[in-house]
DNA sequence: TGACACCGATGTGTGCAGACATCAAAACTC
DNA sequence: GAGTTTTGATGTCTGCACACATCGGTGTCA
């Protein structure tokens, strides 16, 4: 039911206050978007109580539907990031992303090699092969699918439920980067080397070697994408007290 | 508004399902939790509706409301947090949140040392020799104030907003530890001068140095209550291909 | 005359009740 | 077993009553 008019609704004010369209503070009232949309009550009311549960709107008696900032907004939520990622705020939602599994991916592959399940251990030495395989032989899309599994097996490995849910997020970064022409037809010998290490050294518990060769790999993934991040300004979220 | 038909719903809903209370795969209809929880048909829809935002439960027709496995759960939410500390999974959900920031708080330290305003770099600084004041003349109270204050600077001179969004979800985790005695009456020296090395550092926009002194922090902090998790089982949330 | 506290009118979200539409599971027919 | 019908749940729409924050008017006091 993707396509339901809650569905639709919820898509229609969501992408609109995330790009910018319906600004902080701008204020709107449920009979309008009724009219607007084309919607009964109801429809709305489900869809406006959606939205702020996400931090996008809030509601007040008398007053009407307010649009919040963007520092109110959950910046973890999926439909938030596809909203941001959709719309003119693309380059700095990737930025955050690659941020934040550069922070994750090193500490995920630390607890992978203390705590990984044996068979998915012997999954990701065998995925990293692959990879190496595949990046060798200059198959573009076969080396993308191999490399969200590669990282997908290890934030799942690490026992962290909130590592592991950021599976979906480093796919969209990693298909975003080779759809956007950011990787080389050929992926460098280094960095292939670097993921099977990762794999070798989680196989054999070794947290110390697991941890260093996974932050290799972020530090390089940063740098070559920093080149395309330098314009875009970044947002200070004010302390709250 | 907190405590409207609509909140309540929810908060009755997510903390029973959060809890294992409905366990995954538990069905329910829209008819009888009108009745269980003598509310209209409105409430329980809206509620229905957030539910089903987080991941907790997803509707079919002529089939009802079900209650999904936590691992479509939505980990980063602050209600789904908030339900997780209150019930019988805190230590586990206390354990991630201390992970995460353990890889995020020395990244962020190193963002802060490089994009972090004057104005906060200044602060961090006074804050950090305040709490060195406060932790040696045993003032538990203000030294968690600060020790907040501390972090929340830090995630938020990052510039990065999802970094910053953990503030809410660190306080959380300084309050618990403190409230739950795994903190010395006073603090140790070494980590207090460690805060000061951080502020330092971001001060004089030396990254390095920022995050190494971070990490030391976070090894310290995890190493203090690994003790206390080491009975929780891990959960491994499995690739979704 | 002016400042301030009170109070009632107004408008908008919240909650309720009932109807019909839709659609997929389940039962039935061949 | 394949195709069709029935059924029962969510999806959508609508009219109404209520709660309550805001605003403007009224009255009191200095």
């Amino acid at each position: 039911m993707t396509s339901s008019l809650h569905h639709r609704a919820i898509e229609n004010l969501g992408t609109r206050i995330v790009s910018g369209d319906l600004p902080a503070g701008h204020l709107m009232l449920a009979e309008q978007l009724e009219e607007e949309l084309q919607v009964s009550r109801s429809v709305i009311r489900e869809a406006v109580r959606v939205l702020q549960s996400l931090g996008l709107v809030e509601t007040t008696k008398r007053v009407g539907i307010r649009v919040l900032p963007a520092s109110r907004w959950n910046p973890f939520d999926p439909q938030v990031i596809r909203w941001r990622l959709a719309g003119n705020a693309r380059g700095a939602q990737l930025r955050s992303l690659a941020e934040l599994r550069a922070a994750v991916e090193p500490v995920a592959a630390e607890l992978a090699a203390q705590n990984a399940p044996a068979p998915l251990r012997l999954e990701l030495v065998d995925v990293a092969y692959a990879m190496r395989e595949a990046g060798n032989s200059g198959d573009v899309p076969r080396f993308l699918e191999l490399d969200i599994h590669f990282h997908s097996l290890l934030l799942s490995g690490s026992g962290n439920e909130m590592f592991a849910n950021l599976m979906g997020q480093v796919a969209e970064t990693l298909t975003g980067r080779t759809v956007h022409g950011l990787m080389p037809d050929h992926p460098h010998e280094a960095p292939l080397q670097w993921h099977v290490d990762v794999a070798e050294a989680i196989s054999r518990g070794d947290s110390a070697a697991a941890r260093e060769a996974s932050g290799r790999i972020m530090r390089r993934t940063i740098s070559q994408m920093s080149d395309s991040w330098t314009e875009q300004p970044r947002v200070f979220i004010p302390v709250r007290r």
